[in-house]
DNA sequence: ACCTATTCATAACG
DNA sequence: TCGTTATGAATAGGT
């Protein structure tokens, strides 16, 4: 990624070494870093240049780093004072220390958002208030819900009784009024035209034949 | 450096964050042999992942490369003593067992139930599966009752409708009845009650225009 | 140190 | 995890 490609071997002139060094390591710990941050992970970084001088990079401490490095190993590395004691607690807080990362991690995506700069504090009150109040509105909605198809069941099932009985007043009123009919232009016009052209709206005038379907009350579906 | 650019800070995505710490994983080591190799530089790099896993890299060994780390640091400044040390870790380890029973306790409460023997994977997973099942049933169900509700109104607002044509129809037919009526008993019998009890079949070859037809109710409950 | 032409690393997607 | 590709980033060589 340069002017021109370079093979990975040693650079022979000192000076196009030096440079490359001063170049690529401040790139190199610039990528640690992004990778720490980037994915949650804990990374210790040590650079010697050929001169012997010390760089370093770590996302939490060198120190923390090489612990976890050697308790991980199960070596004892030269430590200041190793005790077993000390290698107890250590191995405490990475654990508790983890399992509390898995939480935290848990917590955030369960509420979708970052909540950076927030204490575990912090971020207890606002999940208990968040699922408290989510909790409560959806209860409530769906009592509201649960009420009012049923109500609009018994409404539904009421009306429809009204249609049925609608429905058999108008079947009784018309048979009767055809035999009032029947009575009335029965003897001056014995074909079907006058009753054909009876219309049971007196009103508009309107000929057009009354079609009456009655709908369900109600239809479940899964 | 990718199709889009991103900003430097926790990837919230699991996976996302796994893929790209296996991949910038692969480059910083792969950058910092370079810069061995190139600088002639003795370089050390551990990587803890998120989930704890170690990854290494050291252009000698890693313990060549503390031993030397340490070497240089002990020149500067002397490490603590045991029992002080013992002390940090073991405030390190309740801070962080305080921290961790606040978040179960949380988790507990969230779930309204106790769960003691279960360890904090365990919970986690439960947890996840609960909150995931939980979403869906209630998605499924809000879904369903809202196109239930939806039903019921368009449908009661149909049946109301015929209802208020059948009212109509009835009072047409009723008002041309007593009209029938008056002219076949007018002088005999005026009142209404002869009407009402006064049935007859229409017969199925009527030429009645008006079309009654009503629905049978169904139950389909499920 | 700064400046670009280039190569490289990698984010997004399958 | 692997492969591909578009794109932003790192950096080799030069000033």
């Amino acid at each position: 990624m340069g002017r021109g490609k370079i093979a990975i071997r040693r650079i022979d002139n000192s000076a196009s070494r030096q440079v490359t060094f001063s170049k690529r390591r401040k790139g190199l710990i610039k990528k640690a870093k992004e990778l720490a941050i980037l994915c949650d992970a804990e990374v210790g970084l040590v650079i010697f240049s050929s001169s012997g001088k010390l760089y370093e990079f770590a996302s939490t401490s060198m120190k923390t780093v090489i612990e976890r490095y050697n308790t991980l190993k199960e070596e004892h590395q030269q430590l200041s004072n190793p005790s077993s004691e000390v290698k107890f607690w250590q191995r405490e807080a990475a654990i508790l220390k983890q399992q509390l990362q898995n939480l935290q991690d848990n917590h955030r995506q369960l509420m979708g958002e970052q909540l950076y700069g927030l204490r575990v504090e912090d971020l207890q009150n606002l999940e208990n208030q968040l699922e408290m109040s989510l909790k409560g509105v959806r209860m409530k909605k769906e009592r509201i819900l649960t009420n009012e198809i049923e109500e609009l069941n018994r409404r539904g099932s009421l009306i429809h009784q009204e249609n049925v009985e609608l429905f058999k007043k108008v079947n009784l009123i018309r048979k009767e009024n055809i035999e009032l009919h029947k009575k009335v232009y029965g003897t001056r016009d014995e074909n079907g035209n006058a009753m054909s052209s009876y219309v049971f709206d007196g009103g508009e005038g309107s000929n057009v034949p009354i079609h009456l379907q009655l709908s369900q009350p109600e239809r479940d579906k899964d």
